[in-house]
RNA sequence: GGCGCGGUGGCCGAGGAGUUAGGCAGCGGUCUGCAAAACCGUUUACGCCGGUGCGAAUCCGGUCCGUGCCUCCA
């Protein structure tokens, strides 16, 4: 598989540390809030990089995080983090905050179909100890220092910094808008932050520098160490992260390790609304349940997924869902097909399915694997010749990359497959109100009908 | 202001120096009890301005627009 690395910006192979197994990191969200449809746009994308890499026949071990300790809202909120704010909103603790919207999330990642085993989904908070130890190596190795308010990084310590990003270090101390602080580097970042003196906070952990919480990249780089180990093979996250959330990671993980920290970095592209961008003042932060409120499930939203690729900036209208929709709808019946008669017409399944795979292959070029596979979904579309089991082979490993759940599907009842019988009939007898009837009852039960030369054809409308 | 990324026909989008991507929508037709589908025909695009080529959507420069980061941030 050929991949676009950040790190070198080229699309390069992508070859293994270790023979089939891969170790694959993935940010995930703070839970303080619900996801926005972008946030699970970028779930999806991991997934779909998952199962590609599951395609070429490699095991996985995939990591995610979750951010369950808060972090300080933009604008400076008197040092109260997102976590706390929400609580206080809400009336309720941090802890019982980030369990709620924990839960959410991971409920949603089977409400699209997020392959991921839910043991692999790790809280920051339970890996306050590691944070600790790995604080304790970076200071033993003389790249911290102590303020008033934490334990920083000092990022002039560690020589590549800024490296994978390219970042311009002197130009940026320029452009500077806020001051340092009692920080010694525009750079530098918290490890350990202190609680506030006369506040008690909601989560908060003693150490030896004094009790408080972990900085904000500390969790992705001590539990990578932790469960991974100190290189893995890919590292995946939003655009947004190179300049500073992975670019920290990779000074504090490396310092500590003198290790390369991944090999791949994997970043995507942001989903636009209407072609603006997703923020609150405009409204457009949609969730999962304005999509199920307009009529949509999961798997469709995965399909608008599948129809751009990852490092493009993709444009979100209902519209464009909908036609998403219709597209899924049209490959599940489809796929369907393998529950009715046979039509006369040859597919090559095989060539198809080289094609998908060239086209994953060829650094996630899902929009030309879903139009190479589009084109079959219209040409089989009044039925096609297949052998059985090549075609649910077929359908088996297609399921397993895209994550549609094409063979869920069940075959129509035996009541109605009485229906339409009775419907042609009716149309024998030239009793069309009669045939028109029963269609529209088998439309109530969400089954649609299509009349070819030499039968009917069923397909679903959900 | 600094450092990045991107701009393809009504829409989504692939490709990326010469050869019609594909799909959706549209229009005309074949077919059809109706519907749906299918099939045939049809609409030739790469933000703008320059440059280098026999030839540029594709390379180079500039410019405009969008977007990410530079804020103790996922």
């Amino acid at each position: 598989m050929k991949l676009y690395n950040t790190g070198s910006r080229k699309v390069e192979d992508f070859t293994p540390l270790k023979k089939d197994k891969i170790s694959f990191y993935s940010c995930g969200p703070t839970v303080y809030d619900k996801p926005t449809i972008g946030n699970w746009a970028s779930f999806i994308r991991y997934d779909i990089l998952s199962r590609a890499l599951r395609m070429d026949g490699y095991e996985l071990d995939w990591i995610m995080n979750i951010t369950d300790v808060g972090h300080l809202v933009s604008d400076a909120d008197e040092g109260e983090d997102k976590l706390e704010k929400t609580a206080r909103r809400e009336s309720k603790t941090a802890w019982q905050i980030a369990e709620h919207y924990s839960r959410y999330f991971i409920d949603g990642l089977d409400y699209f179909n997020i392959s991921i085993p839910k043991k692999n989904i790790v809280r920051a908070t339970d890996y306050i100890d590691q944070q600790i130890e790995l604080v304790k190596k970076l200071e033993s190795g003389g790249h911290t220092y102590e303020t008033s308010d934490g334990v920083y990084f000092d990022s002039t310590t560690f020589a590549d910094y800024g490296k994978m990003a390219r970042l311009d270090l002197s130009g940026q101390k320029g452009g500077a808008r806020v001051g340092l602080g009692e920080k010694k580097h525009a750079t530098d970042f918290a490890l350990w932050k202190f609680s506030p003196k006369d506040k008690k906070r909601d989560m908060e952990w003693d150490s030896p520098w004094g009790k408080g919480f972990p900085g904000w990249h500390l969790e992705c780089s001590a539990i990578a160490l932790s469960e991974l180990g100190e290189t893995i093979d890919i590292h995946a996250g939003g655009i947004e992260h190179i300049p500073v959330h992975h670019t920290n990671e990779i000074a504090q993980s490396e310092s500590a390790t003198h290790k390369i920290l991944a090999k791949f970095w994997v970043h995507n592209n942001h989903l636009q609304i209407d072609g603006q961008k997703i923020s609150k003042s405009l409204g457009n932060g949609y969730t999962l349940e304005d999509l199920s409120s307009k009529g949509f499930n999961g798997l469709d939203f995965r399909m608008f997924v599948l129809g751009s690729n990852y490092r493009n900036e993709s444009n979100f209208t209902w519209e464009i869902l909908t036609e998403a929709k219709q597209k899924r709808i049209e490959l599940q019946a489809a796929a369907d097909l393998r529950y009715q008669t046979k039509g006369k017409l040859k597919a090559d399944l095989q060539k198809l399915k080289r094609d998908i795979t060239e086209a994953f292959d060829d650094n996630l070029n899902t929009s030309l694997a879903m139009s190479v596979l589009n084109s079959f979904v219209q040409s089989v579309s009044n039925g096609f010749d297949y052998d059985e089991n090549e075609f649910m082979n077929f359908l088996d490993w297609l399921d397993n990359l895209l994550g549609l759940e094409l063979l869920d599907s069940k075959d129509i009842t035996a009541g109605q497959m009485e229906l339409i019988k009775e419907r042609n009939l009716a149309r024998q007898d030239k009793d069309w109100a009669r045939a028109d009837r029963i269609r529209g009852e088998l439309l109530k039960e969400s089954i649609a009908l299509k009349d070819t030369d030499e039968e009917t054809l069923w397909y679903r409308t959900n």
